[in-house]
DNA sequence: GATGAATGAGTGTTCATTCAT
DNA sequence: CATGAATGAACACTCATTCAT
């Protein structure tokens, strides 16, 4: 059974997209990678604009289902908080192409009103969030970290720490060693920063 | 006084290529913003790509030279990692425009075998290494955390989480905030997290 | 009785011919206007040229089959001239779009060598100079004016001069001002105009 | 002194639209044609549409400009006559690529919306009626002919009885023809046609 | 140096036509 | 015969770059 060829054309494209920028691919070399006509990219995507974004679409479709899937209700923050991770991890990793375009477009979600994909976007970020509340039933998270920013460093170090999401990349970070880093920092055991802090203070400015 | 007429274009440039991709911002505008001559422009620049990477560059030399001088040698960890966040922030909080360009395209910096542009970055990377180095010469950091790891940690978080760095975005997380998550991470104190990391890591296939 | 395929194919474009240029209507909108499959109309017809000049051949076949019947060898020029401007006037108004398409056309026939096409416009023109004979021979024309020049101003005006040809036009002429104007001219009875023109020649140039 | 460079274009343009239709010229064929780049003809008209319709209007001004000079305001109803057509004639056929595109366009004006070009037609409609008034005025012309259908009727024999307006067409109407057929017909003097009119109408349906 | 008119390579998109079903 | 998905030739239009002034 052959894949759907639109199917054929979102991953020819992506890679392409994701090696150059947008207006560096033309839809000839789309067209031939996916080994169709040029007319039949227009068949299925209204133009070069819709095929770009319906990578992002297809993909954060396809990423949410999975965490949907793979969010395990159980009352155990720590679990679900690492499963959330390794899945989004794993996914990222699975199809870097997309995950370059990701980093690259969705900071500038917002400027194109691309509601749709921003949407998406938001069901991720209340993915993470769900979590975080079983983690702040169970007492197991700060009460001086607001929700929210807790949600966005989760998200923006899966999304932007350096892995090993393609085979030249040799950098390589556990999933363990992020929730070591997330829950318990980088300074040692018992740290206290905040006297530092105060004196500190006065000489800035 | 007035500004130098290269600082001019780049200015104009710089916001211009900020609110939209590199291939929807013309010459012509970017003239018309500079209130100069297009011509002009390629006395200045041998062409867009240059005056593009031309933009990231003055600026991070000038990130550089603020850095550097930021940086001050004391014998104290804290304090230099608090100087070194807050002028980083403060710098991309500054030149915002930069900012969005400058996320938009260090991920691909490899891929364009931008190398002047690419070593400007390892210079900021180097600069928090030092940093680093001196708090794991004062025992203030974890062993179980690679130098490398904690770089792009704290770099990442800097250039990713979202700040009050347009006047638009109201999210606003302090640097105080990004010190103690950085260091003493989300987790409640005393947070074991290994026990459930041991049991878990056999039912993941 | 249904009609012919053929002929519904014909309508559908003809219409859509007449309220667009050639290049501005689709086989496909052709086709769905139609209510066939795209790839039916070339079962039909070789090309979209061949489909649209089958329009004018179909519809100039049928007005000259119904010119040939209207067309009376009573010996009486007057009536034989009001029957076939009363008929070729009614077939325009009654095919109104392959009127549109006919005048637009018509002009450039010579241009594409449309043998066809033409020799079956020149079969109109015959059979209104057969008429006129027969007012030359009842000596009711002027002997100073060509029968060419007649034939081609008799049917410059049937095509020609805005009559109640669709709905929206409001201006109406009957065929009794058309033959009135023919005949006698929009002067005065003896208006003697060649005196003007002796005295007037010289002064042009 | 070298003509302006957006007259090379429209008249280039003129003549290859002449020859073909507005779909079969190609930009590039105009700016060869023109001797220039395809680009400049971007910095003189917005599209391949507004060049089209810019030779339309260049023109229509010209003839307007011309017949405005041309019609004298002497009471002369039958001069004021002879040198509108004679004009209106003379500009037809010096620019007779002009005139073919013209009479290809006016009968779709409305259709397009194309309000600009439509008052311009109708700018020369009423200098043809203002000559008409003055004949009416001098009791030279038939009460029972409309003074609308009166201009339409000239109008139309110039726009479109085929005359030596390109080099390979052989027929050849003088002006004094057109005179004499349309202020007296092209029946015998005294030819009384009404009678034939009455009796013939009850066979009519 | 400054300018902006001229340029043409490059590309998104359309649509007549084909042909496997 | 009927269909419509696939195709690619063809074309309008853009814009970085040049260069005469």
């Amino acid at each position: 059974m052959k894949p759907e060829k639109i199917e054929v054309i979102l991953s020819a494209a992506c890679q392409l997209f994701a090696e150059n920028n947008f207006q560096n691919v033309s839809m000839e070399e789309v067209a031939v990678s996916a080994g169709v006509g040029k007319g039949t990219l227009y068949n299925y995507f209204q133009s070069k604009d819709d095929l770009y974004f319906s990578i992002l679409r297809f993909r954060l479709e396809k990423l949410l289902a999975v965490l949907e899937e793979a969010y395990s209700n159980r009352d155990d923050f720590l679990r679900n908080l690492r499963s959330l991770i390794l899945h989004l991890y794993s996914f990222m990793s699975k199809y870097h192409y997309f995950h370059r375009i990701w980093i690259r477009e969705e900071n500038s979600l917002e400027q194109k009103n691309n509601t749709v994909i921003l949407e998406m976007r938001n069901k991720i970020l209340n993915l993470i969030r769900r979590v975080l509340l079983q983690g702040q039933y169970e007492k197991l998270l700060k009460k001086s970290i607001s929700m929210d920013t807790s949600v966005e460093l989760i998200y923006c170090i899966i999304n932007y720490m350096p892995m090993n999401r393609n085979p030249k990349n040799k950098k390589n970070i556990t999933i363990d060693f992020l929730m070591e880093i997330l829950l318990t920092g980088i300074g040692i055991k018992y740290l206290d920063i905040s006297v530092h802090y105060k004196e500190y203070k006065h000489e800035i400015r």
